[in-house]
DNA sequence: GCTATCTTCGCAATCGATTGCGGGAAAATC
DNA sequence: GATTTTCCCGCAATCGATTGCGAAGATAGC
């Protein structure tokens, strides 16, 4: 930014009027005459002026920015994610900041912080795993910067939500294994404090109950990532002699999960059936491809969007609290028996 | 941004102090006795002061902000490229506003405006399939606004790039093809007028041209996506029986025409050997996993973050455009023999 | 006691754009 | 010809922070 380009004032200077005469002319106010008017348009033209964002934003108090705090964009799921808010933030003629925090909890709060001294108009965030306090997001919330979570959110700020409904997924792919043979299953979770996969273990136990099957702690571990399957190998291969299926909380761990039972010799869905949560792409290219749940990013960060432009175009409302609820819908696959 | 977070004349008007002092204060200018300075300091404190961004990017005419210009933030490639950049951004204390083309050249040039309007201190593009001029970069790099490109370039503005060695990229894939048993190849390309297209596909004909094998124009189609796997279906089906190999583009039609393969009972890779380009997360996944070519895309954001970031903090500096050539390696898997 | 020096702080301009208010000149009215 | 109205446009403040310059008040020096 060592440039100058040509700002109103450059251009009051060269036609010998005042700033605000520009400032009129170029959005036609009735006080300006059609002649000054006409020619402060053309050498506007001419020299491709543009207004400065920094000053408009600075003046008027909006900036139209908002924020979007997200662990990783390198994950399909996010990064759909993504697309669906820009895609309306875009149509609205607003910009985006993108922050990652990379499942750090200082960071988030970093991240927060230099948004908000960007002033944005709004924040659409996804905390990372590690985040346990959320003065962060109270602090935005109290300054009057509407706040919208989405997927992995915090549930002592009251504001809207975009959630993925993980207990009936879970349930659904559970009950999917189970009506298709399957009596003991393998799950694969994250770590409790995790909401999204304690609600996905809860969805898990419940289709057991509902399918009369007693619940086997031996057959729930924490292991939600490729490395973590990796890392505990030893310990899947001496499960695998007693299960029938394996529900996953994510695809990724899914399809590590199966690619070490078929190594193994396991016949996959014949001996043991695999099912992920998620709808990842690599989900439908993996061969035997993998049943899983669908989540919907793209239409998750489009209704995360609309959410928040309501909170910033109704500053004074005051909102009750929605939360929106993505039903998974169950993308059967070649993974899983029929 | 309907809340007015405190500012510096607030400090000021609450403490009867001028907002000179205020700010002297805060960085410890010598002028500002240690009485005054403490009191200001502890009352900024106090109330959380966070300068505003906006305000003192236009007073400084440094945003310390750089706009990113991808076509899709979905694709893998392009996802970590964006964390490479961010990795490197955020440890110089930078923002980035990140702006998606999809593939739309008007989109790229209203993209580029936005962020030329936001005052941004950089740029870094990797262009859409669908640009032809360039006047918009040039706009840019008249205005003093530096622009990097990466992977996509636009051979027509004098600056820095970051790219992959799709030549010899292509020719190590195809050259590993042949060694290991093909002579009849076919190649899935992009339309011509893509410059990485056409780099893979001289290396294609550069690799089969060391090999003596003499090219045979039936089998390069275009033929760049999965979608487009599918829609030509019957003429790949066609040529099938007359081939030993596939070269693909891109790891997604490889692996496309890898499954059309596989369902047809051509065994992968005895009967047809197949290979990708650009090492995606699924190409090790699939199954047969796929031989294809790594794209540092992580890395490649970094140097490109860094090469904008020389050009930003020497702007007196008559550059020499450097041309950053990141050579891929090739990762050998089993859609191809040994 | 008067001048010189130093300490400490405020005024005002600046970055770029907006906007209420007021004022000068031309046109209209009596 | 004097007054009022209308038309155009500029002044100045504002958003938040910075900074050169100048100016009080305190202290020191003689």
């Amino acid at each position: 930014m060592k440039q100058h380009l040509t700002s109103i004032n450059d251009i009051a200077k060269a036609l010998g009027v005042s700033a605000s005469t520009v400032s009129r002319a170029l959005k036609d106010h009735p006080d300006i005459s059609q002649a000054t008017r006409e020619r402060i348009k053309a050498f506007a033209e001419k020299v491709n002026y543009r207004p400065n964002a920094l000053a408009l934003s600075l003046k008027k108090q909006v900036s139209f920015t908002i924020g979007i705090v997200i662990p990783e964009i390198i994950h399909h799921f996010f990064s759909s994610v993504i697309s669906g808010i820009e895609e309306i933030a875009y149509g609205k003629g607003y910009r985006v900041m993108i922050c990652q925090s990379n499942e750090d909890a200082k960071r988030e709060r970093t991240n927060i912080q230099a948004l908000l001294d960007h002033r944005v108009d709004g924040l659409l965030v996804c905390m990372s795993k590690t985040t346990s306090g959320f003065s962060h997001f109270a602090d935005a919330f109290n300054n009057q910067v509407p706040v919208v979570f989405f997927d992995r959110v915090c549930k002592e700020i009251d504001t809207d939500k975009v959630i993925t409904d993980d207990f009936n997924g879970a349930r659904l792919i559970t009950s999917h294994l189970i009506e298709t043979g399957c009596r003991n299953i393998l799950h694969l979770g994250t770590h409790p404090q995790l909401d999204i996969g304690q609600e996905r273990f809860q969805g898990y136990l419940k289709a057991l109950y509902e399918h009369d099957i007693p619940y086997n702690s031996q057959l729930a571990i924490v292991c939600d990532t490729m490395d973590a399957v990796s890392a505990q190998t030893e310990l899947i291969k001496s499960l695998l002699p007693q299960i029938d299926g394996i529900f996953a909380v994510n695809d990724s761990t899914a399809i590590a999960a199966m690619r070490l039972a078929k190594s193994l010799g396991y016949k996959i869905p014949e001996n043991i059936a695999v099912a992920g949560f998620g709808d990842d792409p690599v989900a439908a290219l993996v061969d035997p491809s993998l049943t899983t749940a669908q989540q919907k990013g793209y239409e998750m960060g489009m209704e995360a969007m609309n959410l928040l432009l309501n909170r910033i175009s109704n500053p004074e409302t005051i909102h009750t609290p929605r939360i929106k609820v993505f039903e998974p819908a169950l993308r059967k696959r070649q993974s899983t028996r029929f």
